[in-house]
Order: structure tokens, then C-alpha cells, then sequence
RNA sequence: GCGGGGGUACCCGAGCCUGGUCAAAGGGGCAGGGCUUAGGACCCUGUAGUGUAGACUUACGCCGGUUCAAAUCCGGCCCCCCGCACCA
């Protein structure tokens, strides 16, 4: 014990030894074992995007230690991985490459890639070969996974392709497939583009969305059509003139359905877009319209095209339509106009009464404005002062639309609309509006995209998309069903889940552009995208071993050996081209065996995306035997400061880095303990490095308790293996839930404070340690399997610890007893404390007083007619103690005791009461600890019965002694 | 907007479903003590307030309610966060 040299924990070290002793063996390879229980587990694969971060390996850590755990209790685990290569990703790193974008090039070198790899990575193919590699080497197989990696495949390899292609022809089967329009984003020059805040295709505007506007058809004398597009179609009520920008050249287009309509240049090019047959038949500048009125439609009132310096002639149609009342902008417009009402009639002849009798028309109430000009009131308060105040005008906006959303209702003036909520006529008057004629759609994004190439994107409609329909009643009903009895964790997403899947609409599947994937069946060049081919993956890894080892090409997989091993069917006499029957055979009854997918775990991201497509494509494609068992989610690592940890800010250092420094059994415990899987926490490398120093700790515990020769027959080992006893049933209860974290705080720190206590109380038998550390370095094992490996070979095992099985709890190691005399004495402890702390004395002498006879005895009668009776009543107690002559003699304490006691006892919990029912003798317990307490408080310590004769009790404290709490005497 | 989550001591973070054992686990930080040549590591103690005896008072976003009893259940309010579609 005193001795202190113990050998340094070379974590580094060890990793390299352990990794190479389980790869030497092939110990994660998986086969069938049919008289174990399965357990197949996977992680959402990652898109090769280049580098991962530290981030990235809290997700993939909890899948292992869940392996791990699974494998110590019984299991057969499969637990394979691969490559999300498809969709952009891949494709994005190898542009940006190919266009030697500094930024990518920097972050490349500082990860340590290779230049003569960086000259080859313009190519999306070796982008995903090398970064395969990169994840399996440098993350996965450091972090020690136990993944069989026999089984690697990516989405981009001939295999996968008609593995998804089968997928599509399921599902166009069972009539889940469907062609409608759709409307996506476009760039002129370069075809598709994606808009998405990781900006791949675009230079500005990633996080812009598409919306629809609404466009109200304002008729001119001439017939043809001002198209105002507006967001909030339910003010056309309120409308009071027009706003056009005296300055832009309008193009008059005609649509195919003869109408002619006025729209800026710009708006003209996205109308091409959107629509089918438009010409271009004329120009008309906007200051010749200005002056001119328009038919409101629906309302039929005539308007005012007034000139609007505003108008910005690329938003929209480049037409707008004024609301003075509801819309602030409109309003501070409308205030400056008719300042300038002179030089308007001097310009463009508009007559000066024609332009101030303009009055804001109110159409909506929410109860709470004070004028009939909404608009115009948050203007003043906000302090507006002209229609240049873009800020307050933003914010005047914002307030307006939020309030008139929630809790306005149309006003008498709206016809049959009136009273109806702004929330629910939105779309209903907007449908209206189309059905008869008066009104359209056009898309938009919320903000100006912009091509890589310069250009700006815009939204092109697509007449014949193919989607899968998610929106099918049935399929969605029975996947809301089905996901109901999966076992879903956090708690949160299982509520969440029926929600999410009625909520998931049809999806677009393919598309066309520069994009890594799967050719869609049915249409040639089109590719299927990147969510919808990976929904029914994890089927694939079953086969991906087969060919990985040769056995078949990916070329071999036929649709009718396909339908064979994931349908069961056999319809063409068992021939499967160049695969032999037998070869089928054995792809089917590995199938057979491993799938359902017991976990599929993933980010929170996945959340309403792939988990909901994973769910259904199973429901739709597969036999229900085989539709998952579960899902996990896990929240995200963010940067120091909150955020995404992200590459280009340079966020977290490089994980092989990491893993250097802080060693892989500290991340993996850091990933696990310091926050619940259902929360996001920061990347805190101090934090990390806690993590390595209680692990530190633990090495020198474990070593210390290892030179202990001696043997003993205290109360305190029955003490620590019953605690250690009830750990390990509390650790399999929770690991049954999954909450990896409650388990590695009872491993990591329960069960160490607990060693901590052993020792401070002088325990030393070696028997007990021995027995002690074989439990604790396997629980250890699916947190930290290096360090667990290590001691458990230190402790003269020779099979591996990952190997053997967790331990269990084992009643005949349950020692209630042990546990309440240690509490008792931790009480006591604390009381002392108490004391001391209060009194500030130096303890010189301590006298702890046991309860005397009587009072055991009153306990015992009491608790008894306690339990005994349904309405418990002193008194009646009291009359049957004072019957006994002894008792009697004390008659008023043992009234009074007996009060407090009723008082107490109705009070306690079950569990108390039943400890207090133990047989336990406190003097005798106390006397054995005698030793312990005098070096506690290094002062003469006595332990005395209250009722022994000639006490030593100078203050009489004796008398407040009772069962389970003796009175303390300190001087 | 739609859907969901959350506000706990100096900080992170358990507990809340199944009310009492909760002045609230665990970790970190800070302070004191021990050990040590010193520092670090490690161990002990303290970390809402009061208290010369083992307690009491005030506390789990705010207000109210249910209950013998509320961090936990119910109602209302304030604030924060996340996902929302072609993006894995």
C-alpha cells in the first residue's frame, strides 16, 4: 500500500498493442452463430465530405460501447460500416480542389494529407477512395470499434447501384412512386445547382428558401395583367394604389393561356422558368404606366399606379401592390408621396387630390390597435421616418406580420371572408383567388442566390419529377404503428416519431446534375438522390461480405436473386445467373439470420429526414419480420462557443491528433459521461483531459490494490462486494435502457468513491479485491477497452476481457446488513461533523451513547402495531406498553418517545422502515470500528450503552439517544 | 408558422415519467487542510444563509393551484434552443 511506485498508463502504447492482438485474431469478424442471440447495430454512415471531427466520433462511440456491451451480455453482434459516397459531398471537396480553392487546399495540408494525394483529389472517385480509408484506419479502427470490417462498402460501387435500382422497382410495384411537377433550384448556365448553407454549388445565398408567392392579378385598361406578388394575399382588401419603378423597361409577356402580363426583365427570366410557351411581346417603360389605374381584382375597386423608388425590380414580379394599413414599408411610402403629391402632378399629371385622398384601408383586428391604421402606428412608435428606413421598417414588419398572424381576423369589409383568422384564410382565399382566375403562384427564393459561375439561381419548374409518396395513408399509417413498438431512444423522438412521419410529404427522388448515385430505373441519365438511396442500406452489408470476398460480382445481384434473399421469393426455379444456388442459399440465410436491424443510431439531424425515409422504405420494400427494431439519436459536439464544430473555422484539432494527446479511452469516456446522449455539449479539451487523469487514477488504484497480501474478515468487504453487487444490477438495468451515461458515472466514479471508502475504513483482503477488480475491469471493458484489456491481462487472464461476459448481479453478495452498518457510521460521521463545525471545538474525547434497552423495545412494539393496523393510533400502543411493569416505571419518556416515533414512522418510506427492523447491534458494530474513528478524529474515542451504569456523560446527552441515532458527547 | 426540446446552486450536468429517502448525484472550478524538497498528482473538508450540539430558514425561470407533503403533478406567463426537404 505504502509503496508507490506503479507503472506509468502508456495510453498510447496500449491502444497499439490491443489493436493488433484483436486484428491478429480477426475478433470482430461476425458469422452466424445460431444458437446465440443476434444483435445487429450500425450507425447512420457518414457522407465522405473529406475530414470528420471530434464531433463525429461521439455517435460512433456510443454505437461501439453499445456493441460492446451487447457482446459481453450474450450476443452476437453484428456491427458493420461503409460510406455514404452518393449525393454531393464527395463531389464538392473534388470542385473545390479542382478549382485550387486555398481554403480547401490549407485544410487538406493541415490534416496531414499527402500532395502527391492532394494532386489526385479533383476526382470525386478517389475523394471517396482515400477518405474510406482515412475513417477506417485513422478513426474507426483507432477508437477500437468493433466493427466487422469485412463488410465495408460504399454507395457508389456497381453492387449498390442494383441493390437500389431493385429498391425503385419495389417501389414503383407497390405504386409508391409518382410524376408531378416540382419546382427546383436552377442556374442558367450550369443546370441544377444545390442551395444549401454548406454553399457547395452557390457563392452566396446557401441559406436562402424557396417560397411561393402569391400573385394577384391587378387588370390595366388595356386588359392586360399588373401581377403583384405578395406573401400575404388576404390584404388585396386593403389595397389603395399600386407601386411601380418609374425607371425599369417592364417586358409585356404573353402566357399560354392568351393573358398578358407586365413584370420586370428579371422576373421575366424566371417566369421562363416556371412555366410552359412564354413570349416576350412588347416593352413599356414603368413611368408610362405610372399615372394609369388598375382593377383590384375580386374587389373590382380602381387604383393608382404610383411611382415607387423601392420597387427593386429583381424581388418578384417586380409589380407591388400597396397596403398602407398592414404593411409598414407601404405606409412610409405612402407618407413621402404625398409630400411630393406637387412635382407628382407636375411629372406624371396625377392630380394632387387624386394622390392625398389616398387613405389607409384597415381590413384586419386583432383587438389591440387603437387606430384603423396598423401600420402606421408601429411606424410612429418605432419613429419611422420615411420609406429610406429600411431597419425599423424591417423590424415594424416583423412585429405587424407576427401579431395580425396569430390573433387578427378579417374585418367587415372582407365580404364572406369577415371574421375569419388570418392563420386559416391565408391559403383558403389564395385557392379561391386561383379558381377563379384571379390570382397565381410564382416561386422565389427569401434570398439572392448566386452561382458559383456568377449567374443567379433561380427556380425552374421540373413538369414531370418522379417522388416517392410518403404521403401514401397506408404507408404512413403503418409505419406509425409499427414505429410504436421500436425501441426508440432519447424518449423525446419515440413521441415525436408518429408526428414526424405524418408529417413527411412526397419526396423528390432523382435528379439531374453532377452528382455521385444510383441511375433511377426509369428514366435514363437521372440520378436517384442521396436520402433515398440510403433507407434500406443496412440490408446491403449482409451481402457487401460476400462480395467483398469475391464470392459474386455487384454485377451478378439480378432482381431475381434480390427478391430472393430480402423477399424470400422464389419464382423463377432458383436460377440466378452466374450465382449458384447454393451461393443464394447461404446470402438468404445470413438475411434471414441478422436483419431486422436491431439499433440504427445517428446524429439528431436525422432525425426528420433519414430516420422517417429508413422507417418507411423498410415498412414498403421489406416483409414486416424484417422492418427495424430500433433507433438511437445522439445530440451533437459544438464548438467552444456554441455553433457547429465546422472545418472552415477551424473548430477542434484533427481526431488522430486527439486521440494522441488525450488517449482513446478518455475521449471515449468523455464522449459518454459528460453529457446525456439527448444534448448537445461543447468540445472542451480541459474537460477531455479530466477524463484522462481519473482514468490515471483508476491505473494507480488498481495497481495499489494489487500489492494487498493480507487478509480480513470485516464488515466492510461483505460491504464492498454487496455495493459492488448492487452496482452491477443497477448497470445492466440502465444499460438495458441505453443511458450510457448513468452506467459509465456508477462504473467510473460509484464504484471508485466506493474502493475510496473500503480503504479509508482499512479494509485489506486480498480475496476481496481480487474477486472486486475481476468484476470492476469487465464492466470497464465496453467504456474503455484498452485500459480494461491491459489490467485484466495484468490480473493473469489470458482470454480477452472484450470476450467475456459482463458480470451479474449475484444475491448470495448482497448484504443489506453490511450496507446499513456503513451508513450507520457514515451518519454518525456526519453528525460528529456537525458538531464540530457548530461548536468549533478541538476534539480531545468523543463518547457516542447506544440507545438503551427500552427503547429497542418500544421501537419493535410500535413498528409492529404500526404495520399491523390500518388507522395506526398511539394511543393504543402507549396502553399496551404500560401494561409492561419496566415500561411503566418510565411512563413519561416513553410516552414522549413514543409520539415522536408515530410521528416518524408515518413519515418513513417502506425501505426505512424496514431497516429499522434489521438485526443490528450498534455497540458492537460501533466497538469494531473503534480503530477507524480514533484516527478520524485522532482523539480518544469511547462507545457506551445509555443505560450501562457509571457513564461517563457530563452533559447528559445520553438521554436523546435512540435506535439508529445514538447520542454524541464531544469535549 | 409547423413540429419538438428546455430553463436546476459559481459552471457543466443528474433528478422530473413513478411526489416524501432532495440543500438536490456526479464532474469541474474555487477555498482550507494533509502528503510532498517545491509544484503537479493524489487524499480529506468546505462551497445558500443563520446557528457554541447533530438543526432551522430560504431555495430548482415567474405566478397561481392540487396535496399532510412539489424541483417533481395541474393551469397561466416569460425566456432560450433545435429540425423543417432535395441538405447524408
Amino acid at each position: 500500500m505504502n509503496d508507490q511506485k506503479v507503472p506509468e498508463l502508456n495510453s498510447n502504447e496500449i491502444e497499439n498493442k490491443w489493436m493488433k492482438k484483436w486484428s491478429d485474431v480477426d475478433l470482430f469478424k461476425s458469422e452466424q452463430k445460431p444458437t446465440q442471440k443476434k444483435f445487429f447495430i450500425h450507425f447512420a454512415y457518414p457522407g465522405v465530405s473529406g475530414y470528420l471531427h471530434v464531433g463525429h466520433m461521439r455517435g460512433f462511440t456510443y454505437a461501439d460501447i453499445i456493441s460492446r456491451y451487447k457482446l459481453m451480455t450474450g450476443h452476437n453482434v453484428l456491427y458493420p460500416a461503409g460510406f455514404h459516397a452518393s449525393g454531393l459531398p464527395a463531389i464538392g471537396l473534388a470542385k473545390h480542389v479542382a478549382r485550387k480553392d486555398p481554403e480547401t487546399l490549407e485544410y487538406l495540408r493541415s490534416n496531414g494529407c499527402p500532395e502527391e494525394v492532394i494532386q489526385k483529389l479533383h476526382d470525386p472517385r478517389e475523394v471517396v477512395n482515400y477518405f474510406s480509408k482515412i475513417y477506417m484506419n485513422e478513426y474507426w479502427k483507432k477508437f477500437g470499434f468493433i466493427i466487422d470490417f469485412s463488410r465495408v462498402m460504399d454507395t457508389i460501387s456497381t453492387g449498390y447501384n442494383k441493390f437500389i435500382q431493385w429498391q425503385f422497382k419495389k417501389l414503383n410495384e407497390k405504386d409508391l412512386l409518382v410524376q408531378k411537377p416540382h419546382f427546383a433550384p436552377f442556374c442558367p448556365s450550369c443546370g441544377p445547382v444545390a442551395v444549401d448553407p454548406s454553399e457547395t454549388d452557390v457563392a452566396e445565398g446557401g441559406s436562402a428558401q424557396a417560397l411561393e408567392f402569391a400573385v394577384l392579378k391587378f387588370f390595366l385598361k388595356d386588359g392586360s395583367i399588373l401581377p403583384a406578388a405578395t406573401l400575404r394575399p388576404e390584404t388585396i382588401f386593403g389595397v389603395t394604389n399600386m407601386w411601380l419603378h418609374p425607371e425599369v423597361n417592364y417586358k409585356k409577356i404573353e402566357l399560354d393561356d392568351g393573358s398578358i402580363w407586365v413584370i420586370s426583365p428579371e422576373a421575366a427570366v424566371k417566369l421562363e422558368h416556371q412555366r410552359d410557351n412564354v413570349k416576350e411581346i412588347g416593352e413599356v417603360k414603368g413611368s408610362e404606366l405610372i399615372g394609369q389605374t388598375c382593377r383590384v381584382p375580386y374587389t373590382n375597386e380602381e387604383v393608382l399606379i404610383l411611382p415607387g423608388d423601392f420597387v427593386d425590380p429583381t424581388i418578384a414580379t417586380g409589380v407591388v401592390m400597396s397596403v398602407p394599413a398592414h404593411a409598414p414599408y407601404d405606409w412610409a411610402a405612402l407618407v413621402d408621396i404625398q409630400k411630393e403629391a406637387v412635382e407628382l402632378e407636375k411629372n406624371y399629371g396625377i392630380p394632387q387630390s387624386d394622390v392625398k385622398a389616398i387613405k389607409a384601408i384597415s381590413l384586419i383586428t386583432t383587438g389591440k390597435e387603437t387606430t384603423d391604421n396598423p401600420a402606421g402606428e408601429i411606424c410612429d412608435e418605432l419613429g419611422v421616418t420615411s420609406q429610406m428606413d429600411t431597419e425599423k421598417l424591417e423590424e415594424a414588419t416583423q412585429i405587424i406580420y407576427k401579431r395580425e398572424f396569430h390573433s387578427g381576423v378579417l374585418t367587415s369589409i372582407c365580404g364572406e371572408y369577415t371574421g375569419l383568422k388570418i392563420s386559416e384564410v391565408k391559403t383558403t382565399l389564395q385557392q379561391d383567388l386561383i379558381d377563379m382566375g384571379l390570382a397565381d403562384t410564382f416561386q422565389e427564393f427569401s434570398e439572392h442566390v448566386v452561382c458559383r459561375c456568377g449567374q443567379d439561381v433561380i427556380i425552374k419548374r421540373i413538369p414531370d419529377q418522379w417522388f416517392i409518396r410518403y404521403s401514401d395513408k397506408e404507408l404512413t399509417e403503418t409505419s406509425k404503428t409499427h414505429a410504436q413498438t421500436m425501441n426508440v431512444f432519447p424518449k423525446s423522438y419515440y413521441r415525436d416519431l408518429p408526428a414526424v412521419l405524418d408529417w413527411f410529404t412526397d419526396r423528390a427522388c432523382i435528379r439531374q446534375g453532377s452528382w455521385l448515385g444510383t441511375e433511377f430505373p426509369f428514366k435514363k441519365d437521372w440520378i436517384i438522390e442521396p436520402i433515398s438511396d440510403s433507407t434500406i442500406y443496412p440490408a446491403y452489408y449482409v451481402i457487401s461480405k460476400f462480395i467483398n470476398r469475391d464470392d459474386l460480382k455487384g454485377e451478378d445481384l439480378s432482381d431475381e436473386l434480390l427478391d430472393f434473399v430480402l423477399k424470400g421469393k422464389d419464382n423463377n426455379g432458383g436460377n440466378f445467373g452466374p450465382v449458384s444456388r447454393e451461393l443464394a442459399e447461404q446470402i438468404k440465410s445470413d438475411f434471414d439470420y441478422w436483419y431486422p436491424v436491431d439499433i440504427n443510431l445517428g446524429g439528431k439531424e436525422h432525425k426528420t429526414v433519414h430516420f422517417p425515409v429508413y422507417i418507411m422504405n423498410h415498412v414498403a420494400v421489406m416483409p414486416q419480420d424484417k422492418w427495424p427494431r430500433g433507433i438511437f439519436v445522439n445530440w451533437w459536439v459544438t464548438q467552444t462557443h456554441g455553433g457547429k464544430i465546422s472545418k472552415s473555422k477551424g473548430g477542434a484539432e484533427p481526431i488522430p491528433d486527439a486521440a494522441q494527446k488525450y488517449s482513446v479511452d478518455a475521449m471515449r469516456l468523455y464522449y459518454t459521461h459528460v453529457a446525456s446522449a439527448d444534448l448537445d455539449f461543447e468540445w472542451d479539451v480541459s474537460a477531455v483531459r479530466h477524463y484522462k487523469s481519473r482514468l490515471n487514477r483508476i491505473w494507480e488504484m488498481i495497481h495499489k490494490l494489487r500489492k494487498i497480501e493480507s487478509e480480513s474478515e470485516d464488515n466492510i468487504n461483505d460491504w464492498l462486494l454487496s455495493k459492488l453487487a448492487n452496482h452491477i444490477r443497477s448497470i445492466n438495468e440502465i444499460m438495458e435502457n441505453f443511458d450510457l451515461r448513468g452506467a459509465a458515472n456508477e462504473i467510473f466514479f460509484g464504484i471508485y468513491s466506493d474502493i475510496q471508502w473500503y480503504l479509508r475504513r482499512g479494509g485489506e483482503s486480498k480475496k476481496t479485491i481480487e474477486k472486486f477488480l475481476d468484476h470492476w475491469i469487465r464492466l470497464m471493458a465496453p467504456f474503455t477497452p484498452y485500459i480494461a484489456e491491459e489490467l485484466w491481462e495484468l490480473q493473469g487472464n489470458e482470454q480477452f476481457v472484450t470476450v467475456q461476459q459482463l458480470p451479474q448481479f449475484d444475491e448470495k453478495y448482497n448484504k443489506p446488513e453490511a450496507e446499513l452498518a456503513e451508513d450507520y457510521l457514515k451518519s454518525n460521521i456526519d453528525d460528529i461533523k456537525e458538531i464540530l463545525k457548530v461548536t468549533n471545538i478541538e476534539p480531545k474525547k468523543i463518547v457516542i451513547y447506544t440507545a438503551p434497552e427500552w427503547k429497542y423495545s418500544v421501537l419493535d412494539k410500535v413498528i409492529t402495531s404500526f404495520e399491523g393496523e390500518e388507522q395506526f393510533k398511539v394511543d393504543n400502543v402507549i396502553k399496551s406498553l404500560m401494561a409492561d411493569p419496566e415500561l411503566r416505571k418510565r411512563g413519561k419518556d416513553v410516552v414522549n418517545y413514543c409520539q415522536k416515533l408515530g410521528k416518524d414512522l408515518q413519515k418513513m418510506t417502506e425501505q426505512d422502515r424496514s431497516k429499522l427492523k434489521m438485526d443490528f447491534n450498534e455497540f458492537e458494530f460501533l466497538n469494531s470500528c473503534l480503530k477507524f474513528l480514533k484516527n478520524e478524529y485522532s482523539c480518544e474515542v469511547e462507545i457506551v450503552k445509555a443505560d450501562a451504569t457509571d457513564i461517563y456523560d457530563p452533559q447528559g446527552k445520553s438521554r436523546a439517544a435512540v435506535p439508529s441515532r445514538p447520542a454524541i458527547y464531544v469535549e
